[in-house]
DNA sequence: CTTATTAATGTAATCGATTACATTGGAGGA
DNA sequence: TCCTCCAATGTAATCGATTACATTAATAAG
């Protein structure tokens, strides 16, 4: 393995016309600089960036903190992180947390070890304070699940109007009866989407039931026990709303098991138009993010924070999208 | 941001101490750890790891390159690599290569640049030459998808069997026309998959028939659309053994749009069992591989070979599992 | 009481780059 | 001819840790 040192002693220059060249400094003459560039390729040399990253005291990588890599949503993501990234030089790595804040804690010491640059943040766990003091101190932003309030700019969509447009499609195709199904956890959008919800039956003068409100963990287990549950019901809903694609599919699992059809019978919506929606029978329908956008966007913030840009804004909302498919009209 | 030397000042000791004292040294007396400690904490401080790794020339930190994170496959044998890597003092660095050469080339430049310590490839793409060359200079694995002969330790599992025992399956149900549905790749997996099914149907004396062997690219719209030009031939098969949980539940939408009742009048195998396969209506018969411990493996192999321990031997195949559900049993 | 040994600590070199500052030599102007 | 200026290059400090080697002081051995 060559140093700077070998290039500088076989192209009979100093470790400082290498590094000018290594940098395009023009600075160099033509001459020189050919002659070092022919050193670099005899040697097959590869600057050590271990060298650069302590003296400029920047890594050139970000790190990306998500629940779980094995979630479809993120993937998307990922890449529009990934997209603008490497436009800038820059290089990701993806970190599965466990939507553990102990594992984010874990994870954050990258950056106070200055092993990383700045960190986005898919679906943040740990404290709100926590949050905020990193924020001060780092280059962060949230994308897609945020905390509001600490300083830290977050990429989102309109989670409310998304679920509003979400039960309207429902309302409009004539169902009265709609149940629906959130989760109880403390990220934004599963309070905003059940807002949304309320808002769109209110509008359409139908009664708020909380007995057809029920609760998963985003998961398709716990959409297929809640569609069973909503099967024993004496009073059953004719449609249903999923805060998740996966849920919304445990759902309908479940009734197709109890014999009813989808969607004469019964109507279902999820959220988030993983892949799987369009493959499954029936097809789902469901809320798109622009998920790509989102990580560029997401990604381009935590640029302009390298660059020293104090971001004036807290919130980026991004258009969301309607997805009509086989699970609620035929 | 304070450094070693702020803390030696504040502790009234050398930065030798110090860093005895960070690194556990028992050349330290008690009572100057307590100062030094104390100091640590007054100050908040955090060592700077660019500047330990590189006086020690390592990272601590391994690549994993996976063709892309939005494959749930990989999500588990992650996790294995993660497990592993964190009990002994690592990170690990996810990438998505797109199944491209040339962004795995990018990637690796991080090895040639000290980034990281070693590489763990779960399907790689460059060519045999350039692999060979990158494990003789340093620490890989690859795990899942393979090449051979090329001095590069993998971790997989026996594809010929496991095929073999997928479609023996089908025969043991009564099937004896039985379509595949493989990949052109140059994965070897797919050649050893398709291998396993010619021996299984010759072993039970079933004539090999190639208008009903098909070709996909393992998703879900491949596999559909083979499904339709099955549902078209003349002479239709009874099952399909698909190398991929992708295409096999592809299949089975396409010919669940037929009409034709899944497993009474067409069974479908696929492979990986991927998390889908138990969501689906049918429920996807498959062959289960058991990834978190090949993760596990692979990152042991990758530690064998940071502690400069030469692996004798190239191959390393754990044990499959037949997973039987609705597509082909009732 | 002197010397050898060793535990505890300090000094300074080192990893491999970047870069502030110093130096050199040649072109152009007076 | 001499001086100024600047392009091109070199020297050496620097980033923040680790660690080989030096030093000190205390203890044990003779």
């Amino acid at each position: 393995m060559s140093t700077i040192q070998d290039v500088a002693k076989l192209a009979g220059v100093s470790v400082a016309t290498v590094s000018r060249v290594l940098n395009n400094s023009n600075l160099v003459s033509q001459d020189t600089k050919k002659l070092v560039e022919e050193a670099i390729k005899k040697l097959d040399y590869q600057p050590n960036l271990l060298g650069r990253n302590l003296r400029r005291s920047e890594t050139k990588m970000i790190l990306v903190l998500l629940p779980n890599i094995s979630n479809p949503f993120y993937s998307k993501v990922v890449k529009g992180i990934e997209k603008v990234a490497h436009n800038n030089g820059y290089n990701v790595m993806l970190c599965n947390t466990d939507s553990d804040a102990k594992r984010e804690r874990m994870y954050l010491d990258l950056l106070k070890n200055h092993l990383t640059d700045g960190v986005i943040f898919m679906a943040p766990k740990i404290e709100k304070a926590e949050l905020a003091e990193i924020g001060k101190n780092y280059p962060v932003v949230q994308c897609c699940e945020y905390k509001e309030g600490t300083g830290v700019p977050y990429v989102s969509i309109d989670n409310f109007s998304a679920s509003y447009m979400a039960v309207k499609h429902l309302i409009d195709i004539g169902h009265r009866r709609i149940a629906f199904l959130g989760c109880e956890s403390k990220f934004n959008s599963a309070m905003q989407r059940k807002n949304g919800y309320i808002k769109a039956l209110e509008d359409h003068e139908i009664n708020f039931d909380d007995s057809i409100v029920l609760y998963g963990d985003y998961t398709f287990n716990s959409g297929f026990s809640v569609g069973h549950k909503l099967m024993a019901l004496k009073n059953r809903p004719t449609a249903l709303f999923a805060i998740s694609d996966f849920m919304a599919i445990g759902v309908i699992k479940a009734i197709k098991e109890k014999g009813l059809k989808i969607p004469d019978d019964f109507a279902v919506m999820g959220f988030d138009n993983i892949s799987f929606t369009s493959m499954y029978d029936p097809m789902v329908s469901t809320i798109s993010q622009p998920r790509y956008d989102m990580g560029r966007a997401a990604m381009e913030l935590i640029l302009k924070q390298l660059q020293g840009v104090q971001c004036n804004y807290e919130e980026l909302l991004l258009e969301h999208e309607l997805i009509i498919r086989e699970s609620t009209v035929k």
